[in-house]
RNA sequence: GGGCGAAUAGCUCAGCUGGUAGAGCACUUGCCUUACACGCAAGGGGUCACAGGUUCGAGCCCUGUUUCGCCCA
């Protein structure tokens, strides 16, 4: 046993540091070579120039409680680590820092920015790994990857080149989501859409060899440059008449025609629109079913260009502004109305996004939805809550084709070159020397890199060491269960669900169980702009790891959301204080103990008997919770029994027997209790709170070896119901005295004589309890028995019609107690007359079950009964 | 516009298959009782969003309404 400072106050600080790095010393967090099916998790990989926040510690926890309880039962466990490039996120960062000198990308050029970029990948590396070893993330480090590493980095160009081989992957002329600050194309999950106040205008374009004009409406003026007709409903009888006619495109003059298109919305504005196939993804649809060419009005970065007339050059904002303003002094502008619309920004930088037409790479993913999409219902996977279920289903249903390249430099290169012989495009894994076809040794790699997502969807796989048939893929792969955010249910879930069938020829986990968002005590999201997003270190240093992770489980609802306060840590940080000081009570007793189960069981008192048997049914409800995924109310669990039943009444009851020394009769059996009761509780809490069990553990004597690896607490023999009745009764005789000295202010220190007049069997039972009854009740003198003589002057109540009398001569004032009396009365008064008047209905009778019935019976009776001797009692002092 | 979720004590939330409404925090009153004031004991506080319905009985089941949140278009 340890030496520890058993101070008043809990530090752990020092404790967090010291036991994380024995842990890693012993090797604790490898997967050793047991035998039997693991238990696999991943991590979501984090950004790697990112640092966690309190929703990855909320992640974290709760994939590190169900890791280490496995470990705990003796199944190998893995738990791989690892970053994510994050390419977008990290080439700004990087971007940013250079802008502050001054300098661009281009400035350096590609070669020598990757390798700033590297450069900073190792440095902020260390700082993820270090938060995560902070708050005790039981990872395998041996294992690590980083979704730009060699391997991983094979990978993405084995399922490219399979991909393109296969005809999933192609090259085309398409609208895509523009960044124009980012200068790349998004996929339509980085796109968020923001509900905006904007406008409608209605501009009116002239029809050719008339005087009239047809009316369009549109959100967007600035790209009417870009117009190549007007469309309306063929079924709109507004503009039968127009059939062949063309409109003249102000400023351009260019001359358009107007074509019937189903897609029209007549309701929508006038029922005509105007159609942009190069700037709007729905006009470019219908400009191909059409046959119409689409111009491009803007460059890169959204600026008006060649094709724009007299407004090249301007931003499409100032555009907006002069277009409108020219129309309007043309007499061209119609009216201009309020609308409410959805307006996509980039997630990196929050710009608006440009739909725009470029030459770009695709999956196509309708193949590769399908097996995912059966995959529910074959019941190889299920969504935690089920309610995701629908939720994903919905979006692979409608599944369209995913834009994969970016024009960025930091990422997977696109494993695709093309000879500038003779032209001829080259996809293969490993960049070739010369062309194929030519021979020709010219040959150009495309520029673009892939989506970051690109990579971490093979994650499950590629982790282990695929396209290799390595051990730890054949041992590791399926994971066991995927536990994140339902954020990244399409980016990443959805993702690695149809890789997994397609590269691995099955689902990569069985389960996904999608926790709830960590928000500010207000409900918002955290984000770096509110500055409302804590720091998890900070907190840790500030409150403990464990504290933070007891908390964060204590206040996630399954499913739901999480409001998180710094405050609130007080929560998590009060019970290891709790914890901390049973310890330290009982802790002086414990010295040099070895506990003797023969010899105790003979001297169990009902005390101790209770707290085993609820013991026993904490640690099956913690079992049982556990492998529900329902971690908070595992968490709950310990908490509840550890603070309620151990703290308040176990410990309470236990001290006399402490006190009275080791000799004294039943010291065998109080010091067997405790120790067995902080044993288990130091087993079941340790993958919640990792770094207090052990420290406690360690000063807890006759345990073996680490708590870390200790074996699981066996689901609970039988209940020992007799005890558990018994406790319960005496909880509430004490209950109900503690009552009546509180209400007749007696003052906490005095004691006073206390009368039971008990009958029928339990007048043995609570006799049996005479002792800590007195204790708990803090009476001078306790007479229990049928016979026992209500005192002249007391203050009384009843207990399962049991009378306590509390005899008050010179204690309080007769009107006191006569009020309270009422109260009381009147209370019972209310629940007799509901129960009766429930036992008087005859359809009651007939329909109710039994056994409820029996029960309602029992209820009236026993009401009854304390009616009485109420009324008896308060009859005195009236 | 479509879908999903939520609405229970001042706040954050439990409430499993309908059968006596709960916890933590906050609040009130006593207590520095030799483990803990990061604590102990006691207490007050709820038309379970609203309106119908099913049922002997509804916080729970059904229908509709309102408000809030999220996702998708």
């Amino acid at each position: 046993m340890n030496e520890i400072e058993l101070s008043k106050v809990y530090d752990h600080t020092e404790a967090e540091r010291r036991w994380y790095t024995h842990w890693l010393d012993r090797g604790y967090f490898r997967p050793g070579d047991g035998e039997g099916p693991p238990f696999v998790t991943l991590i979501p990989p984090p950004n790697v120039t990112g640092s966690l926040t309190i929703g990855h510690a909320f992640n974290h926890t709760l994939q590190d409680v169900l890791t280490r309880w496995q470990r705990m039962t003796g199944v190998p466990t893995l738990w791989l680590p690892g970053t994510d490039h994050a390419g977008i996120a990290t080439q700004n960062v990087v971007e940013r820092k250079l802008a502050e000198e001054g300098k661009t990308r281009h400035d350096l050029g590609r070669e020598a920015f990757l390798e700033l970029v590297w450069k900073w990948k190792e440095h902020y590396h260390g700082r993820i790994t270090a938060q995560m070893k902070r708050i005790g993330d039981s990872v395998d480090w041996s294992r690590e990857r980083f979704t730009m590493d060699d391997g991983l980095s094979r990978a993405v160009r084995e399922v490219f080149v399979c991909l393109y081989k296969k005809g999933l992957i192609y090259r085309g002329n398409r609208i895509i989501n523009w960044c124009p600050r980012c200068l790349t194309a998004l996929s339509d999950e980085e796109v968020d859409r923001q509900e905006t106040e904007g406008k409608l205008y209605h501009l009116m374009y002239p029809i050719k060899g008339t005087q009239k004009h047809i009316v369009v409406a549109t959100t967007r003026p600035e790209t009417m440059l870009g117009d190549v007709a007007v469309a309306v409903h063929p079924k709109d009888k507004r503009y039968l008449p127009l059939r062949g006619k063309t409109a003249i495109l102000p400023f351009l003059r260019r001359e358009i025609p107007i074509i019937f298109d189903e897609s029209v919305d007549p309701k929508f504005g006038t029922g005509a629109v105007k159609v942009t196939p190069a700037h709007d993804p729905s006009d470019f649809e219908l400009g191909q079913r059409h046959g119409l060419t689409p111009i491009v009005v803007m460059d890169p970065s959204a600026r008006m260009n060649e094709n724009a007339g007299d407004f090249r050059g301007l931003s499409r904002e100032e555009a907006r502004a002069r277009i409108v303003e020219a129309l309007e002094d043309r007499g061209l502008l119609a009216r201009v109305e309020p609308h409410r619309f959805a307006v996509g920004h980039c997630q990196r930088c929050d710009s608006v996004v440009e739909p725009y037409l470029s030459l770009q790479w695709f999956v196509s993913m309708k193949p590769l939805a399908k097996p995912a999409l059966e995959a529910i219902e074959k019941g190889e996977l299920t969504i935690l809550p089920r309610r995701w279920e629908k939720v994903y289903l919905r979006w692979l249903e409608g599944i369209r084709d995913w834009c994969i390249s970016r024009q960025l430099w930091w990422g997977h290169r696109i494993p695709v070159w093309t000879c500038a012989g003779c032209s001829e495009t080259i996809v293969e894994v490993d960049a070739p020397t010369r062309c194929p076809k030519c021979g020709g040794d010219k040959l150009q790699q495309d520029e673009d890199v892939l989506d970051t997502w690109f990579s971490s969807w093979l994650w499950p796989f590629s982790t282990l060491g695929w396209p290799q048939e390595t051990e730890d893929l054949k041992r590791f792969y399926p994971s066991s269960v995927l536990i994140t955010g339902p954020d990244i249910i399409f980016f990443w879930v959805a993702r690695m669900v149809m890789a997994g069938y397609e590269f691995m020829g099955r689902a990569p986990f069985p389960v996904v169980y999608l926790h709830g968002i960590v928000r500010d005590a207000q409900g918002r999201k955290m984000s770096k702009s509110l500055g409302n997003s804590a720091d998890p270190i900070e907190i840790a240093e500030k409150y403990g790891a464990d504290s933070l992770r007891l908390t964060l489980l204590l206040l996630s609802p399954q499913g739901s959301d999480i409001h998180f306060s710094e405050e609130r840590v007080d929560i998590g940080r009060h019970f290891a204080n709790k914890l901390w000081n049973a310890f330290r009570l009982v802790a002086p007793y414990l010295k040099g103990y070895t506990p003797d189960e023969q010899a105790a069981r003979p001297f169990l008192t009902d005390a101790d008997h209770w707290i085993l048997s609820v013991l026993g049914t904490t640690a099956r409800q913690v079992t049982r919770n556990l492998k529900a995924y329902r971690i908070g109310d595992a968490a709950k669990d310990i908490y509840d029994f550890t603070w309620r039943e151990l703290c308040d009444w176990y410990l309470e009851m236990a001290k006399p027997r402490l006190y009275a020394g080791p000799d004294a009769p039943g010291a065998q059996a109080v010091r067997f209790t405790i120790h067995r009761v902080f044993e288990t509780v130091l087993r079941l809490l340790h993958p919640f709170m990792p770094f207090l069990s052990e420290e406690l553990w360690h000063a807890l004597p006759a345990t073996d070896g680490d708590v870390c690896v200790a074996e699981w607490p066996a689901p609970a023999r039988t209940a020992n119901k007799e005890a558990e009745a018994k406790v319960e009764l005496l909880k509430e005789i004490v209950g109900a005295i503690r009552n009546l000295r509180s209400e007749m202010n007696i003052a906490p220190a005095r004691k006073t004589p206390v009368l039971i007049r008990a009958t029928g069997p339990e007048s043995d039972l609570i006799r049996d309890q005479a002792e800590m009854i007195a204790l708990l009740g803090k009476a001078d003198r306790l007479e229990v028995g049928p016979t026992v003589k209500k005192p002249a002057v007391s203050a009384s109540t009843v207990v399962r019609g049991h009378e306590i009398f509390l005899p008050l001569v010179g204690l309080i004032d007769v009107e006191t107690e006569r009020k309270r009396l009422e109260r009381e009365l009147d209370k019972v008064l209310r629940d007799f007359d509901q129960s009766m008047r429930k036992l008087q209905n005859e359809d009651f009778l007939g329909k109710a079950k039994k056994d409820v019935v029996d029960r309602e019976r029992t209820r009236l009776e026993s009401l009854g009964a304390t009616k009485e001797k109420l009324e008896r009692n308060l009859e005195v002092l009236r």
